[in-house]
DNA sequence: CCGCATCCCCAAGGATACTG
DNA sequence: CAGTATCCTTGGGGATGCGG
């Protein structure tokens, strides 16, 4: 029991400086959040994109989902979107210099991910 | 039009490759959704953590939302849960090594919230 | 102190049909 | 092609109260 008392006074020391560290993630959160924005941030990584293809390629999204998140993800500068004034009309979708910024967190997250379909399938054999 | 029929080709190319990447980007969400779930594995960096002290630290969750997120944690073998039999029971969470491995994951999100923070003062100025 | 049980609400998300 | 409109379901999340 002394040794818990000892963990918990511990940490409640460094408390406020944990606080202060977590602010910035919940922003990105808010901003990331849900199931398809990185994934969609993802699909226009090897350049600009239109609706159609973006739907493609982010499996299951529908087409009401992709229009929402590709309107919060232009409200907040990660993606651009261009209309070609032909017809039928064409859309493309581009990221942002500010949306490869996310670059270094999508490749993290890859390769956590890939790691961790591994670690899955070990287990389960 | 020229353009975007290139453009459109280009990409239609490489959809098989960009799914490939995007499943396990999509495995990670599926562990790491929520608004909470990275937050509490933050709160475990410094250490071994109690359950009240993890819910001071990640501000405005509920008792239940904790729990049921740690709970959702234990089972992906990202948390730890360890009983002591104290009157009344203390409960220490403590992240695993695999939850050490999200660290990067984590630091990244950190990086690019800092800075779009950072940015989002300057815009409203 | 560490939760679980219950009730409740709302936003996220899906299905389908439809327009310019 | 690039979406909108409409309706619907699910579950994330909050509030409160109770039990070990």
């Amino acid at each position: 029991m002394a040794i818990i008392g000892e963990i918990t006074e511990k940490h409640r020391l460094s408390s406020p400086e944990c606080k202060q560290q977590m602010m910035p993630v919940q922003d990105a959160l808010d901003i990331l959040h849900g199931k398809w924005k990185l994934l969609i941030l993802m699909s226009l990584s090897t350049g600009p994109m239109r609706f159609k293809e973006i739907q493609r390629q982010v499996e299951g999204i529908t087409a009401k989902m992709l229009s929402k998140e590709l309107k919060d993800l232009e409200i907040n500068e990660l993606v651009q979107r261009t209309v070609y004034d032909t017809i039928p009309v064409a859309v493309e979708y581009t990221r942002t210099p500010y949306g490869n910024s996310l670059k270094k967190v999508i490749d993290e997250l890859h390769a956590w991910g890939v790691q961790h379909r591994k670690r899955v399938m070990r287990r389960s054999n």
